[in-house]
DNA sequence: CTTACATATTGACGTGTGTCAATATATGTT
DNA sequence: AACATATATTGACACACGTCAATATGTAAG
């Protein structure tokens, strides 16, 4: 329903999806993250990753004075899977894994 | 790459999702989609449809005065799949259908 | 060629969103 | 407590975007 909008408008900008693939596979602070982003401000960042958050998309930890986030490929996995059942119904498979 | 995020943006409004699940799986002309769209103009549906065939998400055919569109089911799946092998790589499968 | 219908485009308007500098909050250190 | 570091929040700004009324374009019929 409206939560495949949501899912679409937390992905929809390509700051976002850079940090995405940053933290596939791995645990960064946001300082590592700001460090790997060219052209945007810690703030920015930060306020990427509370969109992101928001949407469930990453995993947040916090350690000492750091947070560190990674990306929750699970919610993302669902999502796409909605995305799938809703939107191309005739290639999805039928049944999903229980 | 860029592509997952023209994909993202064009599904990030609720008026083009709503648009997409009426398109799935049968052909209708605008006037059909505007009837069936509440509260939404007809310039307005035609803007959400020129976003998405921009997209490539719907197919467009001329019949006579009238317009027909469809979804377009097959780029919606390849799109998906690009999320998935992006963002939950872990999770997707490894190899794809040639 | 004029008329009628279907769709697309234009122009204007309000709202949403990404961005940063400045500042606040949180945590650890001395 | 005072200070330093890491992250989050606030406020302001520009720009993108969704929306509609009005108009233009395309297509067929009379």
């Amino acid at each position: 329903m409206t939560d495949s909008v949501d899912f679409a408008k937390a992905m929809a900008d390509e700051n976002r999806q850079r940090v995405m693939r940053l933290l596939c596979c791995r645990w960064l602070c946001v300082n590592d993250i700001v460090a790997e982003m060219s052209n945007v401000s810690q703030p920015t960042v930060s306020h990427h990753l509370g969109i992101l958050r928001e949407a469930g998309l990453v995993h947040a930890r916090r350690e000492g004075k750091q947070v560190f986030y990674s990306l929750n490929q699970d919610e993302v996995a669902v999502c796409c899977g909605r995305l799938m059942r809703n939107f191309a119904p005739e290639l999805a498979p039928t049944v999903a894994e229980a």
